[in-house]
DNA sequence: AATCGTTCCAACCGCCGGAGC
DNA sequence: AGCTCCGGCGGTTGGAACGAT
């Protein structure tokens, strides 16, 4: 997919060599300052390419291939609760990537999900309306710790739990980012009594 | 073997929120 | 308050690979 070239920054497919240059220099200094990264690994390459490739393709522990039945069950139940939130949907399926999973959807599972190309009879039914609430953070506020107590301690006092309700003590990554609400208290029961995992163990995502 | 249509997926793009000044 | 920079996200693109005819 080579493309041509803006302000003399490299587009298009990575080289072996630039992968390698790109590798050595995230081992060397590590992750993150990606501005700084082209200068480091001398790649004419603009900050968000490196990232991108590190993150889709070269970062350790990357599975790549099929996905597995199990894998795809999960990104049917997580897409079903949390929508096109693709780097949440990844975080919960070890090694693969936001990409990955959003490629995958597109190719193999909108249509299906969507039921297109079935009779009207047989679309699914059981998909949550869920709301979205955008913008969320993406990064996790100084006083996130308090704030995640109180706010659980908010939803508690209230007589409708949301789908966001959190316990306390748990990832800033739920706390902070898990914005959503589901219709009715039962469409949200319903969504996790189906997940094919230990539901509690989606609180306890390493941040 | 050649052509055409479809699928796959790496990479780009535009946008957003947070942080710092 | 407003601006700029940065990291990060989801949507989209388009070339490669593959299958059907």
């Amino acid at each position: 997919m080579q493309k041509g070239s803006s302000f003399g920054l490299r587009k298009g497919s990575w080289t072996e060599e630039e992968d390698v240059l790109l590798r050595s220099s995230v081992q060397r200094y590590g992750e993150g300052e990606w501005h700084r990264v082209p200068q480091r690994a001398g790649l004419n390459r603009c900050r968000k390419s490196c990232r991108l490739r590190w993150l889709n393709y070269l970062k350790p522990n990357i599975k790549r291939g099929k996905f597995q039945d199990d894998e795809v069950d999960m990104i049917i139940k997580l897409h079903k609760l949390l929508g096109n939130r693709w780097s949440l949907i990844a975080g919960r399926l070890p090694g693969r990537t936001a990409n990955d999973v959003k490629n995958y959807w597109n190719t193999h599972l909108r249509k299906l999900m969507t039921g297109q190309g079935k009779p009207e009879n047989e679309k699914p039914q059981d998909l949550v309306k869920v709301e979205v609430i955008r913008p969320r953070p993406r990064t996790i506020s100084k006083n996130f710790s308090s704030l995640g107590v109180e706010v659980y301690r908010e939803l508690n006092e209230s007589r409708e739990p949301r789908v966001h309700d959190v316990p306390p003590n748990r990832s800033p990554w739920i706390d902070d980012d898990f914005e959503l609400r589901s219709e009715t208290t039962e469409a949200w029961l319903d969504c996790w009594s189906g997940l094919s995992f230990d539901a509690e163990s989606i609180w306890d995502r390493p941040v």
